[in-house]
DNA sequence: ATTTGCAGCTATGCAAGTGTAT
DNA sequence: AATACACTTGCATAGCTGCAA
């Protein structure tokens, strides 16, 4: 998942009103609502926008007032196989990473054949190192 | 992703030294590495369970000695499917929560045919409502 | 490292059905 | 009666994935 660079602004700049399990379902809903697609800052809920005005810091359950809650309302197509897709290169390319740049490293850890690494990853478009 | 109560209260005991950014990059990699699977206590780095010593709030980047780093090194099987399946889960189970547990509403929402759903939840072991 | 062809299995959609509750 | 949803199942095919080269 990435940020655009207003939305990553915009997110550094709201000042988290102390409360981390607010920021930890925040992070769930982006990682589960968009995926790893990008996240422009349109689709930020209004806070951050204005970096202003916190959210009501109660409301821990689903869609509602709260920051996560907002965002949820506002969930991209929802789509199944292109959330799915997306977690899919966001996940090889984190690990592809970590094996710095091999790719035969990639296989062993992942459990998935080179070759078929190959495919999917030129298919994603993820490049190595 | 589910945090078992232990993990869950170190979590929120820990005192986030002021870096959204680590935040933010602990909460991806949980959730990257872990797909939607249970994270136990001693998954999470050291700092969380001692509840103190704050990790070096650098090292943005990747695998290293921040809080995120620490939780990439001892990342679960890593294995590509079972990471995939975990995410699955984790989404449907989600949208289905914001549907109400319809399910009808769900294939709406996902592009997915209503009975492929009913298929894939029982055997991800998704309940409804 | 990277590609390609091929064979087998899986995932997924479509259609059709049963049952229950509005 | 009539619509709406829960839930199954069979079947066809598109797509995924591994193996060998």
């Amino acid at each position: 998942m990435n940020f655009s660079p207003e939305a990553r602004k915009a997110l550094l700049a709201y000042a988290w009103p102390g409360n981390v399990r607010e920021l930890r379902n925040f992070m769930e809903r982006m990682l589960i609502l968009h995926g790893g697609a990008d996240v422009e800052l349109r689709l930020l809920p209004r806070e951050f926008q204005r970096a202003a005005a916190p959210p009501d810091s109660e409301n821990d359950s689903s869609a509602t007032g709260s920051a996560a809650g907002l965002l949820a309302m506002r969930a991209l197509p929802g789509d199944f196989k292109a959330a799915r897709s997306a977690f899919e290169a966001y996940f090889l390319a984190a690990k592809l990473k970590e094996c710095n740049g091999n790719i035969a490293r990639l296989a062993e850890v992942t459990g998935l054949e080179r070759s078929y690494l190959y495919r999917k990853l030129k298919a994603r478009n993820i490049h190595g190192a």
